[in-house]
DNA sequence: TCGATCAGTTAGAGCGCTCTAACTCTAGAC
DNA sequence: GTCTAGAGTTAGAGCGCTCTAACTGATCGA
C-alpha cells in the first residue's frame, strides 16, 4: 500500500545522523569520490538506502554552479527529422554524463524564444537547437550567455556553433541524379523559410544552370509541409508544359506531392519521377519507397552535442561543421519516357 | 560583438544594490506581487533590464520548495502519437503556468526507469508518463512520492491517474466494421506487452466470439513496430487460409503489413483489408489512407496534465479517465470478395 | 623519538533565492 | 494629540547541497 503521506524528502543531514558521520562526508559519498574509507561508504549507503534518500539536484546544481544538462530545442515533434536527431545528441550526452532536457517550439518562434529563455533560467550548461527558425540575432544574444549549437541550419555568428549537411551538394545530387537518368524537365517545390531551405533551392538553380537547363528549373514556394507538397505538384500539374521529376525541399512534401501526382492519374515514377530530402523513416517506409538524399542525422545530433561538451569543458572551440550527404535510390525514380 | 566572457551572472542581490531597495523587495518584484508601490516596481525593473537579470530557476525552486514543472516521459519520440499527446499536455500545462520537461525513453524499460529518476531528482511537480512499459509496481513506487498519470496505458493501482481510450472498445469496431464489409477471416497483429495491446486483443477475440468467428480469430505477435507488421502479414500469407482482412494492433504496423501483403501480389483492399489503430498522422496521408481507429490523442494529454496539476493544487483526486475511440475508414478497407 | 606524510574526515561558509515576522510611516478615527 | 490600521518595506533565517581549508590519527623514515 502506497502511503498517501508526502513527508519531506530526507536530506543529506538525515542521512549523515543515521550513519553518524558529518554532511561532507555523505557528500562525498554520493559524488563517488576515493577518498572515503570502505567502512564508512557502506554505513552511508546503507543508511540512505534505509531512508530512501535520493539528493535534490536544485540543492546540488545551485552550490555547484553547474547542471550537468543541456536543454535541446526541438522545432517540431512531428517530424521524425527531429527524433532522429535528438537518439545522436543523446547518445552522446550520455556518455560524457550530461542530462538532456526536451523543448518543443512547435514550430512557432514565439515558443522557441519562451524555451530558450526557460533554458537559461535553469541554468543548463549548454543548448542545441535543431530546425530553429528564431532570427540569428537572437541566437546570438542566447550563445553570448551560454555555449550554443544549431543543427541543420548554419550561422555566421561567431557565438554559435553549427552541425548542417551540405544542402546544396545534396540538391546537387538529386538533380544530377535524375539527369542522369533522362530527366530534362526537373521543377522544385521548396522549404520556403525553413531551415536548409535555401541553401537547397540555390544548390538546385545552380546544377540546373551548370547542366544547361537553366531554362527549365522551376521553383515552387512551400513550406516543408506535405501539405505544401501537394499544392506544389498540383500546380505544376496545370502548368503548360509538365516536368518529368520533382525535387522536394524534404520527405514529407515528397509525400504530397507523390499523391497528387497520382490523384492526377499518373504514374509514379514512369510520368513524373520524384526525389524527397532527409531520407527520414517515412521515407523509408516500404509503402513509400522514396529516392531521396540523405542526412546523417544521429550523428549529426553526436557531433554537435560533442562539440557542444567540449566547449564546456574548455576541450574545444564552437565550429561549424558540414557533414556529406548522400543519395538513395528507392522506387520513385527511374528512366525518362519522354 | 558578443563578449565571450561569461562573467557571473546578475544576482537579486546585484539589482537591489542598483535599485537601492532589499533584496526582499525586489524578490517580491519578481513574482508580480501586488504590495509593491508602482515607484519601487520600476525602479526595480528598470535596474533589473538594465543588468539583464533572470532569476535563478535552481535558487527559486529550492528556496521555494516547489518548482512548478512537470515531467514528461516519452516511451518513443519516433512514434507521432507521442508527439500528438505532447501537445495536449503542453496546452494544458501552459494554461496552468507549467513548466513542461520531457524524456525519452527510446523504448528502453531501463532508459524510462532512469529518466523517473532524473525527474524525482529534480523535484519536478507531478510526472506524466506516456505509453510507458514500466512494471506497475515501479510507478506506484514513483507515485508515492509525487503525483503521477499514465496516458495510453491503464493501472489498477490507487497512487495511479490514467487517460486511456478503451482499447476494447476501439477493437470491437475495427472487427465489426470488417464484418459489416462481409469480412469473416479477420487476422490480428497485436501489440504484445505494449501499453494497449492487451485489451486490443481481448477485444478482438470478445467480439469475433460474439459474432460467431471464434474458430476464425488468429492471433499474431508483433510490437506495435512497422517490421512486426510486416512479419505477421508474412506468417498469414504463408498459413493455409488467407484471411481477408487484418486488423493491426496499431498503425505503424498496419502500414508494414500493407507493404507486405502489396508484395506477395495481393491487392490492398480488395484482397486483403487492412485496419490499424490510433490514427495518427501516418494513417492520414493520402499516399497510405489507412482506416483505423482514432483516439483523442491531443484531449487526452490535455485530461492527463489537467488532472496532474488539479491534483498536486489539492484540487481534484487521481482518476482513470476513459475516452472514447471512434472509426475512421479511409481507403484500406472494402468489401470482402470472397 | 620526532616531525613529515597521507588517508580519511569535518566545520563552516556560501550558492541565489523565498518567506516569516517585524519594522516604518502615513492617514484616518476619535 | 494619541492610537490604530494598513500599505510598503526589510532583516534574517533558512532551502539542501558543495567546496575549501583545516583537522585527526596512523604510518614511516631517519
Amino acid at each position: 500500500m502506497s502511503s498517501t503521506r508526502r513527508n519531506h524528502a530526507p536530506t543529506l543531514e538525515d542521512v549523515a545522523q543515521i550513519a553518524g558521520v558529518s554532511r561532507a562526508l555523505v557528500s562525498l559519498v554520493m559524488r563517488d569520490s576515493p577518498r572515503v574509507s570502505v567502512e564508512s561508504r557502506k554505513r552511508v549507503t546503507d543508511a540512505a538506502t534505509k531512508l530512501g534518500y535520493r539528493p535534490n539536484l536544485m540543492a546540488r546544481n545551485l552550490a555547484s554552479r553547474k547542471t550537468m544538462t543541456i536543454g535541446v530545442l526541438l522545432n517540431d515533434l512531428h517530424n521524425p527529422w527531429f527524433a532522429e536527431v535528438t537518439d545522436g545528441i543523446h547518445a552522446s550526452a550520455e556518455r560524457h554524463g550530461y542530462q538532456l532536457i526536451l523543448a518543443s517550439g512547435r514550430r512557432s518562434p514565439r515558443l522557441e524564444s519562451r524555451a530558450l529563455d526557460t533554458f537559461l533560467a535553469s541554468r543548463v550548461d549548454g543548448i542545441i537547437v535543431a530546425g530553429c527558425r528564431l532570427p540569428a540575432a537572437r541566437l546570438d544574444a542566447v550563445g553570448a550567455e551560454v555555449s550554443l549549437v544549431s543543427v541543420g541550419r548554419a550561422f555566421t555568428t561567431l557565438s554559435i556553433g553549427s552541425v548542417t549537411t551540405d544542402d546544396a551538394d545534396g540538391a546537387r545530387m538529386a538533380v544530377e541524379h535524375l539527369y542522369d537518368l533522362g530527366h530534362r524537365r526537373i521543377a522544385h517545390i521548396d522549404g520556403g523559410k525553413g531551415a536548409g531551405a535555401a541553401p537547397r533551392r540555390t544548390g538546385y538553380l545552380r546544377t540546373m544552370r551548370r547542366l544547361g537547363l537553366a531554362d527549365n528549373a522551376q521553383v515552387i514556394s512551400g513550406d516543408f509541409t506535405e501539405e505544401a507538397g501537394a499544392h506544389g505538384a498540383q500546380r505544376l500539374l496545370r502548368g503548360a508544359v509538365l516536368p518529368t521529376a520533382i525535387f522536394t525541399a524534404n520527405d514529407l512534401s515528397a509525400v504530397g506531392a507523390i499523391d497528387e501526382v497520382e490523384r492526377g492519374g499518373l504514374v509514379v515514377p514512369d510520368d513524373v519521377a520524384v526525389v524527397g530530402f532527409d531520407n527520414t523513416s517515412l521515407a523509408a517506409l516500404n509503402h513509400i519507397g522514396l529516392t531521396t538524399i540523405d542526412q546523417p542525422r544521429r550523428e549529426m545530433g553526436a557531433a554537435a552535442a560533442t562539440m557542444l561538451i567540449n566547449t564546456i569543458n574548455d576541450r574545444g572551440e564552437l565550429t561549424d561543421v558540414v557533414m556529406s550527404p548522400s543519395l538513395v535510390v528507392r522506387r520513385t525514380t527511374g528512366r525518362a519516357h519522354t
